[in-house]
DNA sequence: CTGCATCCTTAATGATACTG
DNA sequence: CAGTATCATTAAGGATGCAG
């Protein structure tokens, strides 16, 4: 029980549905790598490695439907699409960025830890 | 191609696979759940509202092999079990809060842009 | 190049019943 | 109370072929 006008501890308040989508390994590594600047499509897909066409196509459509970025078409040929951070997303890097830093910095602890768990 | 030592962006990184785990809504909502101090698992099941008992015993033992959290038994009738951060844990709680906090302070712009986007 | 449609596989989550 | 085990369901992810 909560007074708070939103709260993601509550199951079926849309802010839990906005964590879900940002709390998420593809969210995070796209807006980061966002971060300096509006990418291709293909420079976005080269610099989140292992990320298949389809998973990338979904999750930016996801991120522009909620207004964290933008998609410009140019009508070249060939098809040139460029995906940018909103001011909105911008207040997503910060938080995101962190949790790739943690993963980056912490990752040799979380590794002893887990060889230390499994010899258990 | 990149020279740090570790690195989120590469598919095959280690710390790849740590993003994975503490970029997940579970993840987040369990850390910020236990940010105040230890819980037991009862209290952390109505707290993080809607996660299956399952779910939240996958959820802790992946957070406790990691050394994120512990898990202490006490022999009494009926069990007692309580989870606390452990000190690489409590690195996890301010950016992870920050991911809490970003879903409800701006729930209300998302909602407006997903509407925006869904009536075009 | 971008990316949609389709089909398929795997992983995540949920429901239920049962035990120390 | 705090699980475990099992089964069923759903969601996420991947592969391929084709189109603008």
């Amino acid at each position: 029980m909560s007074d708070r006008p939103w709260d993601v501890m509550v199951a079926t308040c849309p802010s839990r549905t906005s964590l879900a989508k940002i709390a998420n390994k593809w969210t995070a590594m796209i807006v980061i790598a966002l971060a300096e600047g509006p990418l291709r499509f293909g420079a976005l897909r080269e610099t989140v490695d292992g990320i298949s066409g389809k998973v990338l196509t979904d999750t930016l459509r996801d991120l522009e439907r909620d207004g964290i970025l933008t998609r410009t078409m140019y009508n070249e040929m060939p098809p040139r699409v460029e995906y940018e951070l909103t001011a909105l997303g911008r207040t997503l890097r910060e938080p995101l960025a962190a949790l790739g830093r943690w993963a980056e910095e912490h990752v040799e602890t979380v590794l002893r830890a887990r060889d230390e768990y499994d010899s258990r």
